[in-house]
Parts: C-alpha cells; sequence; structure tokens
DNA sequence: TTATTTTGTTAGTTTAATCTAACTTGTTAG
DNA sequence: CTAACAAGTTAGATTAAACTAACAAAATAA
C-alpha cells in the first residue's frame, strides 16, 4: 500500500521532471516545503518500492512504474477539479485545495463515476491534461504567450502553473480558457504584451503572466 | 488540529455512547479492531484535548465538545452519503466506504455546497438523521421493527446498523425506505415476524433484520 | 467468598514521517 | 586552482500511532 504522504512526493517528483526529465532533492524540498533529509530518505524508501531511480548525488527519476503511479493521482486530482468545477458549481481558482485532498480516496468506483458524469473530460478547468486510466498523460502541444509574436493570433488553452492569484487576476482582467487574443504588440524592454480580445480593444500583460498561458496559435503573420 | 485517526475515535465513541451514555475501552477496541492499550492512550490524548471525559477504569464519555466534533464528522460522512446516493447515482449499499474517506476532508465550502445542493437534507440514504451546522443530532422517534405488534401497519424508517450485507438483502427483498408493512403475525419461538408490502402478501423477517429496521407506527389493533 | 475470566493499565518496542546538527560531495566565483 | 557556497547525506532525536507482554482491577462464576 501507498501512502498519502509517498503520494504527495510522487506527485511532486512527477511534475517537477516532466519538462527536464530528472529533478534534484533540494527541488523536492522546497516544493513541498519538507526539510532535505527528509525528502533525501523518502526517496531511498521510494526506491526500494520501485518508484524511483535513486543513485547518491544523482539526479531523481522516476522509474515506468513511478510515473504511471503519479499519472493516477493527478488523474484523480484533475478529474475533481473538473468534477467540482462542472457539477458542484465551485469557481476554477477554488478547486485546488479541495482536490489536493479528494486526490488521495481510494476508490476506483468514486473516481470513476466522477469520468462518466463529467463525459470523459480530457482537460481540467485550468487546461491541463487528464491522464487515462493507465496512466498515459496525453501530449499538449501548446506554446506559452510569451514565445509568440506581434501579430499572431492565438486562443488560451491552459493555465500553467496555476496559482489561486493568478487565476484570480484572469478573472478579474475576463480572460478565460477559449479565449482568443491577438498580439498588438510586444515591449522590448520588459516583454510585456499589448493585446485585444472580448471587449477588450486595449490590454498590457506583464511577462510574469505570459509566461504562464498557454495558447494556441490560430493565425500568425505570413 | 484534529487528526484522521483520532476522527476515528471520536465518531466510535459518538455512536457507542449514542444509546447507552457511556462506553467501555473494550468496546472501542473491537469497534475500531485497534487493541486495548492503543485505546487506552488515545483516550488519554483525547481527554487531554478536552474531548472525552477519563478516569481510569471508569467508564467513558464524550465531553460536550467532544459530542460536538463527533457529530460535525458524521455530519459529512451522512451528507456525503446522500450526495453519493441522490447526485451521482450510488447505491444505498455503495455509499458507506467511500463516505468514511470523505468525511475527513477539511473544507467547509465543500460541505456546504453538497449540502445546498442536495437542498438541505435531513436523512442519509439508510435514514440516519443528519446532524446541523452546530453538531446538533436531531431527534428521530421511530421504533424498531422487533418492538411492534401483530396487526400494525408501520413505514420503514431507518436501518440501523446499515451493514452492506442487510442493504443487499433487503434490495433483494424489495424493501426500501418509505415502504409500508402490514405485520401479519409474530412467531413466539424466534420472534420472525410474517408481513405484507407491496405486491408481496407474504415475507418472513428474521428478528436479526427486525431489530434493525426502524419504523414509524402508522396503524395499530384497536 | 473465593477463583476465574474479562477488562483496563503500564511499560517498553516498532514504524512512519518529520526534524536538527554535522559532515561530505559537488559547483561556482575569484 | 582553490576557497567558498550550495546541495546531498548520515546520524540521531522526536512525535504519532500502532503493537506485545506483564500486571492490576473489576466482574462473574463456582
Ligand atoms: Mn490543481
Ligand atoms: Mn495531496
Ligand atoms: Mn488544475
Ligand atoms: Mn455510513
Amino acid at each position: 500500500m501507498i501512502s498519502q504522504t509517498e503520494e504527495n512526493y510522487l506527485k511532486a517528483l512527477y511534475s517537477l521532471t516532466y519538462l527536464k526529465g530528472d529533478a534534484n532533492v533540494n527541488e523536492i524540498s522546497k516544493r513541498l516545503d519538507i526539510k532535505m533529509p527528509t525528502v533525501n530518505s523518502m526517496m531511498k524508501k521510494l526506491a526500494d518500492k520501485g518508484f524511483v531511480h535513486y543513485e547518491s548525488y544523482k539526479p531523481l527519476r522516476l522509474t515506468e512504474e513511478g510515473k504511471k503511479e503519479a499519472a493516477l493521482i493527478i488523474r484523480k486530482h484533475r478529474l475533481t477539479e473538473m468534477y467540482l468545477f462542472q457539477k458542484m458549481g465551485f469557481a476554477w481558482d477554488e478547486v485546488h485545495q479541495i482536490a489536493e485532498q479528494v486526490e488521495h480516496i481510494h476508490s476506483p468506483e468514486f473516481f470513476s463515476k466522477m469520468d462518466e458524469l463529467l463525459g470523459y473530460p480530457t482537460v481540467d478547468p485550468h487546461g491541463s491534461p487528464i491522464p487515462d486510466q493507465n496512466g498515459v498523460m496525453p501530449l499538449e502541444n501548446y506554446v506559452f504567450l510569451n514565445t509568440c509574436k506581434a501579430g499572431d493570433m492565438v486562443t488560451l488553452m491552459a493555465v500553467q502553473p496555476s496559482s489561486k492569484e493568478l487565476l484570480q487576476y484572469l478573472t478579474a482582467k475576463n480572460l478565460e480558457l477559449g479565449t482568443t487574443l491577438t498580439i498588438k504588440s510586444i515591449e522590448p524592454f520588459d516583454e510585456s504584451l499589448t493585446v485585444a480580445y472580448k471587449d477588450r480593444p486595449i490590454e498590457v500583460l506583464s511577462s510574469k503572466v505570459t509566461s504562464t498561458l498557454l495558447v494556441r496559435v490560430i493565425t500568425g503573420l505570413a
């Protein structure tokens, strides 16, 4: 059996390694706000259980088994977020805290019922993909808004990472998933973007914001 | 902060003391399948925290604070059961296992949302009353079916205790909450009841069953 | 009423998950 | 290249929640 604590370490390691492929003790320590020696011994334990590749002083990686286990927890998290959002009427900035707890419930029936009632969703309320029942994470081929060019027309697909504060900022700006934006110009000094969307002809987005917004490019300058 | 483990002890003590007023270490030990010395030290800890009246070798009682705390956990349990039953389509014998886990989630918003979506229910799918937000348990003035007389007409209001096996038995017998039964006769030897309900003119219910069925008496013999 | 059984308590051990302090290894800046 | 700093590890302590073994008190049966 895998404990709630171990699940949280696996999830942290999964998200830290998602792009880079590996992570280190210090990163997990900061992410979970747990001291390094504690993380170190937990990594050894998870290695014993076959979830983590651990070698002294080397970067950490999840085994295939560990990746699957982590993805299945993330699946429960994101299904829960979607359920809270779509079926219970919570706002997109309220669902994460509750899902952090619900994700640890052991009941395949509970989560497959959610899945069914939601019509087998593929993304959570923040646009993040929901892994399938086998722990396979769907690929997303979006780009961050701060990598786009002036003149591009893009659709907002996901927010990552999605802090409560950021989500509230976006809500206040009337920016939501599916919103199409046109990039009017890019300020070279601070990389802020002037954009237009919906009934708002001029809005300025800082790079702190644009580096979290994943978009699909619809049209660029020829 | 109160741990999940402590919550389970409080809940056990609440239900064991509900009728008699007190309980003892051995009963909790059996109920939770935890050895007596462990229960003993947990009772001392809960006494330190102000939830339990503990004196060596004397029966255990909850303090008012302890009662309230326990009732609020039971509230979360029963709201969850009702939500799973009414909004997610689970059967009445499937909801308890999931609720055992969900009841420990710390999120007032989550449970008040359930409450609201359910229209502020007063009973769970097994007819057990749902305590209010202040931890006040509504009184139920039902009687057990095995205390009724031949000729009585009664309505099934609750099942207590409601094991999965019992609930499945009742479902198979087409007996559900709200069903009205007429007591045809009582067998003195084993206290089994011959009853009629719905389209079933003759069904025999053993005392093992009738001692768990709470009913409201509609009419008795004059 | 005494003996036996049941229940309750104490003492000490174990495991999981955390910590601090101290030391080692690896990385970076001068 | 070495000194300093950052990151990783080891050792040992702490707390929560469980256990077993042994003993004490209370309840029950003979
Ligand atoms: Mn989330
Ligand atoms: Mn979590
Ligand atoms: Mn999310
Ligand atoms: Mn229940």
